[in-house]
DNA sequence: GATGTATCTTACCGCCGGGTAAGATTAGGC
DNA sequence: GCCTAATCTTACCCGGCGGTAAGATACATC
């Protein structure tokens, strides 16, 4: 049980020594990085915040990033490969659309409670740089592509009720990406409980049923056919 | 058809004459400063930038708020009052439980494409003071536990189908929310084509069905519970 | 144990942001 | 038409930030 608290040891004993190591250390200011960000934001957290938390200087980081967008960009990407991984092994693995659906909501929502997954969707992207905002917007893309093929994949092999695939894919990808605005590591919630409790209450939705809502569930004003 | 294309005249015209008029000249400020907030985001948003929108200068500014934050945590006011306004007439209004949750899911994506509306959820809150944020999380809050006593109500007269009420109100609350992230207002859907969507979408997955679906839908991985 | 090199620190620069002081300008009641 | 008060501008201050230069310190290798 016990989630690991404090489990792992604080990233700044990486600078305790002067060992060379500079991959590990490299490793320390990027958590460290992404722990701040997401508490305080990338705008409202100095290079000195950083730096601090490692018990070093400033000046010291510059040996492992070149700019404090870097250090950013690098939190996008290690959060982005985390999704790729499980989304193409989901992609490659058989089985209804309903169920690959299923399967993305599952480990999308856990990495939704990793740090560096939730940077990905939490942080600014306007703080990026040009092509750095390219990247990033490019792995989101093919991220929702894929969601909205699993859906459509649903709809072909039956598994899927008729819907918008676009619609179906804003809402679940809505309902997960929020996560990582209310989740906290040290709250009541675990990563792994969120991610199966979603992953059923979402497809629950999508599901193909025999019998049909009353239609008094319509909303209110103007419906949009 | 044809939204609104520039078609209400821009803020600054509201600072053309020096006619004394500080209740329009505030609102041009608040206006302006929401278009702004959600383009750069509030902390690259200078106060220069408000002013340069319009056609004035920076001190200019100080007639009307003494803070930079004040501004700001009136466009969080001018939203959340938006959203309280609906919220208190849908709970005063008789229909089941779900119909509740869909005028609830209606008139709240609605709000959330509009520019205050936006703000509340889009912004950071990060920026605003201790006791601002205080504020803001009451009306938050209220917010979700109006959402969650409605999905209560519809399971207790058996519109919704039985599920977690706390799951589900972050499920769709997640949903709707995320509109403020992607929505724009000179995009291809208008605001009531989406919440009339998601209304009938996430209401889908809520309502009590006669039929369950296949066991074959559950996640991978350890199943809670 | 001396030496060269990676690592880290102290000191600093330039810039831009929020905020203020003090004075010009215009509106509008009389 | 004048005078007062609201309105807006020009000029400025201070602080903090990202980033750099140059020198101190400790590691590892021989």
């Amino acid at each position: 049980m016990a989630r690991s608290v404090l489990a792992q040891q604080p990233h700044w004993k990486a600078f305790a020594s002067r060992r060379r190591d500079p991959a590990t250390k490299r490793e320390a200011v990027l958590k460290t990085a992404a722990e701040l960000f997401l508490e305080k934001s990338y705008g409202r957290t100095s290079l000195n915040d950083i730096a601090a938390r490692l018990n070093i200087t400033k000046p010291a980081l510059y040996h492992y990033f070149h700019r404090k967008e870097e250090i950013l960009l690098e939190c996008y990407r290690w959060g982005t490969t985390l999704i790729e991984e499980s989304l193409t092994e989901i992609a490659s693995s058989s089985g209804t659309g309903l169920e690959k659906v299923a399967a993305f909501i599952y480990s999308y929502a856990n990495v939704m409670t990793v740090n560096f997954g939730r940077c990905v969707m939490r942080l600014d992207e306007g703080d990026l740089s040009a092509q750095a905002l390219e990247e990033v917007r490019n792995y989101k893309r093919k991220i929702d592509r894929r969601l909205r093929s699993f859906i459509q994949d649903g709809i072909r092999d039956g598994s899927v009720g008729p819907c918008d695939p676009k619609i179906a894919a804003f809402s679940i990808a809505g309902a997960v990406n929020w996560i990582c605005m209310w989740y906290e590591p040290e709250g009541p919630l675990t990563g792994e409980e969120i991610a199966s409790q979603f992953a059923r209450t979402l497809t629950q939705g999508l599901a193909r049923r025999r019998t049909e809502v009353s239609r008094r569930t319509a909303p209110p004003g103007p419906s949009a056919d």
